[in-house]
DNA sequence: AAGGGGTGCAACCGCTGCGGG
DNA sequence: TCCCGCAGCGGTTGCACCCCT
């Protein structure tokens, strides 16, 4: 769909009586442009072919910059930021119109799988392409995927991560390095994101591949119970490697499967842009997560968080994804989601207090906290801290992980896994959970016990009676 | 045919960084 | 060093059009 917003000259007179001559026309006045060009109130709203003309009449004359003077050498009533908005998404030259093209759209998601929601820089590798067509057509995906219940990346979409060890300390960020992971913690409701420096393609490259992909199928369950947008982003949960491999038939299950060349590495995009001749292995170092039970990790918390998404052949409506893989089996489907890594910023600082990071900004995750704290007073939970390292083992055997989302910030929820009953038939459905109250529907806890998740539901009511005002 | 919701694009708004005075 | 204005960026909103009932 491409629509046009320049109105012939017949609108000029209606947009002029809407914008310059009603009463309302002083509302219409913005922050950003406030400033009033020969006196006469500034116009707003969609321009008309005639003051493109005037625009680009300016600009021929003067050149691109110095935008609030377009007002002062032309009779155009329009502010310099709207005057520059204007040329640059609509008027200048060699923008490409229509529609994305596949390879275009391919390319959109590998960026923003690395550099998150940065348009502009996005757009600099999009000749034609302006940064609010591309996160226009970002946020419609989101929009559009998560209505569909599907990850926001699809299975083959090959998420970079961003070596935090060397990219990021901490103690010696800077405001402008807080600021650039605020704005990976700002993704929207269910973006995590990695940030590079330059522009090529990177491997995620784990450790340990076993752990890695352990990590899905418990979170892939979980995520799909959570719902749309937990579903895209969840926060890594982590057992042991034992655990995991009860969920599977055989260890080698993920390597049998993997379609690498190096069992340990996901594979690199091939994108037709740019190539696979730039690749950066980077490492998911660690992962940041946080517990229902309100008990703090020993470890420290763990930075790359995971994406952790269902493996495609879980999704029966999931044919929105031929436009980005072809059909595979489903083990390889299952590798497809160890692509899908998102990971989420490390913590700011390093002695956070407790698990809740400034990263984790769930406010369930908050309120879950809080209501542990008050609850631990009344009972002692089961469930056990996981491992933080993959290696060590976590107390299992009719053991349960608590489990919260955290850096996926909106996607904050919960569950309880019994990893015993992990390998049973997945059944994906998604459970309506969007508010504490909703949990303690028994419909819930139903749902989860029909595909081997099941919570600590006597503590787990307890704390959210209290936290409800129980 | 009407209307209501969905979709997608254009434009606005607020904020930040940067450079000049 | 501080202040101010400009440019740019990302999030949000407004609205025209489409589609379904």
């Amino acid at each position: 769909m491409s629509y046009t917003m320049v109105t012939d000259e017949s609108d000029d007179a209606m947009y002029s009586s809407i914008y310059n001559e009603s009463p309302s026309a002083a509302d219409n006045i913005g922050s950003g442009c406030t400033s009033r060009g020969k006196g006469s109130v500034l116009k707003k709203g969609p321009w008309t072919s005639t003051e493109d003309g005037i625009l680009i009449d300016y600009v021929k004359r003067h050149g691109e910059g110095n935008w609030n003077t377009v007002q002062k050498h032309t009779s155009l009533a329009r502010c310099g930021k709207s005057c520059r908005l204007r040329w640059a998404n609509h008027l200048r030259p060699n923008l490409k119109k229509g529609a994305f093209s596949k390879e275009e759209e391919q390319l959109i998601v590998e960026m923003h799988a690395r550099m998150g929601n940065k348009w502009a820089q996005m757009a600099e590798h999009l000749p034609g392409r302006t940064d609010n067509e591309i996160k226009n057509y970002w946020n419609t995906r989101i929009k559009r995927r998560q209505r569909a219940g599907l990850p926001l990346y699809p299975p083959g979409t090959h998420v970079e991560d961003l070596h935090w060890s060397q990219e990021y300390h901490p103690s010696t960020s800077n405001v402008t390095d807080r600021r650039r992971h605020q704005d990976i913690l700002q993704l929207g409701n269910s973006k995590a994101n990695v940030l590079f420096d330059d522009l090529t393609f990177a491997n995620v490259l784990f450790e340990d591949l076993n752990f890695a992909t352990s990590l899905l199928p418990v979170a892939s369950d979980i995520s799909d119970m959570l719902g749309t947008g937990a579903s895209s982003y969840m926060s890594p949960i982590l057992p042991s490697h034992s655990n995991i491999r009860q969920a599977f038939q055989s260890p080698e299950h993920f390597q049998n499967a993997a379609p690498q060349k190096n069992p340990r590495s996901c594979s690199i995009s091939d994108h037709p842009l740019y190539g696979n001749q730039h690749r950066t292995d980077v490492m998911i170092q660690d992962s940041h997560h946080t517990f229902t039970d309100g008990m703090v990790p020993t470890s420290k918390p763990l930075f790359g968080a995971v994406k952790l998404e269902l493996p495609s052949f879980q999704y029966s409506e999931a044919s929105g994804f031929d436009q980005w893989t072809t059909p595979s089996t489903p083990q390889s489907d299952l590798l497809d989601s160890v692509d899908t890594y998102i990971q989420s910023p490390p913590p700011l600082e390093i002695d956070e207090p407790d698990c809740f990071s400034s990263c984790d900004t769930g406010l369930l995750d908050m309120l879950l906290h809080e209501a542990k704290i008050k609850a631990s007073a009344k009972h002692s939970f089961s469930s056990t801290t996981c491992a933080t390292d993959g290696t060590q083992d976590v107390p299992r055997g009719g053991d349960t992980h608590n489990v919260t989302s955290g850096a996926g910030g909106n996607s904050s929820a919960f569950a309880v896994v019994k990893t015993e009953e992990l390998d049973q038939v997945w059944e994906p459905k998604r459970a309506d959970v969007i508010r504490p109250d909703v949990l303690l529907e028994s419909s819930w806890q139903d749902q989860q016990s029909r595909f081997g998740i099941v919570r600590d539901s006597s503590s787990l009511n307890d704390a959210l009676a209290l936290l409800l005002g129980g």
